[in-house]
DNA sequence: TGTTCATTTCGTCACCTTGCGAAATATAGA
DNA sequence: TCTATATTTCGCAAGGTGACGAAATGAACA
């Protein structure tokens, strides 16, 4: 069979048919993420993640960016990438789920990477609150 | 979990996830189609047939119409259907398969379907090409 | 009422997907 | 160079998906 366009389309939609996968896709609208913080979000293995971003990347809604040992992942700017994106976000906003998503994101970017990654997120906030004890 | 617009847009991009029902859904742009002419172009069961267009349904990407013994697909008119539809249809516009696929269509709608779903595609054609031996 | 036939449902099987933890890889910093 | 660690790859188990044929359903027609 020759149906480029086909199976471009369909990986697509299989890589936005999966929960944890639209749940990063909506996560990375305010901005790249690294793994590690896309991982506390969702509460899975790293291993997990890891492979769902790289079926993202694989069907070119993400693309991604490595600073040292960190792996930055953003949404793809290709057109036909963001027709996708643009249908998919649009139909799940006001989601209860992904609220809850985008305000522990917002809480995350505030958090060392190196804390957060080696950590986890309460040890990580416990340390800043710690540090800056009194924030007046 | 209460997910309302996260289970609907999974829903809706894994029904498009699949070859067979991205296809379905090409074919029904040019107006309804019965579950036998699906199937002839499709060349698979049936009963496959009417799984995948169960799931559309479920997906609210298509309707169907009941017609004697008959059944007839076509294209949901929800907003929301109509985003994904574009989306999906849009990505694959052009490709060979789907090109193939469109003028089988436009052969079998020239079909009486009491011909082409017992008889299937050849052995209708056969029929009428005998009933009408010199088209002029 | 009984038959025919388009469609759906059911039972089954093969394959793919998704999850995890362990091991491998790669990079920053000592 | 050696260590620590963020990420990826690997191996495996569990569950879901998609295919078929057979049986069930339901509507038209004799």
């Amino acid at each position: 069979m020759n149906t480029p366009g086909l199976d471009a389309a369909i990986t697509a939609a299989r890589a936005l048919g999966h929960p944890a996968r639209l749940r990063t896709a909506a996560m990375l609208r305010t901005g790249e993420l690294c793994l590690c913080q896309i991982t506390e979000v969702l509460g899975l293995a790293p291993s997990t993640v890891s492979l769902h971003l790289k079926e993202l990347r694989r069907a070119g809604l993400v693309s991604e960016r490595k600073d040292g040992r960190w792996v930055h992942f953003s949404l793809a700017d290709d057109p036909e990438a963001r027709r996708w994106l643009d249908t998919a976000l649009g139909a799940v906003a006001g989601d209860p789920q992904l609220v809850r998503d985008g305000e522990l994101v917002r809480e995350l970017r505030d958090l060392p990477l190196a804390d957060l990654c080696g950590l986890g997120y309460e040890a990580a906030l416990a340390k800043r609150d710690r540090g800056l004890p009194d924030p007046d």
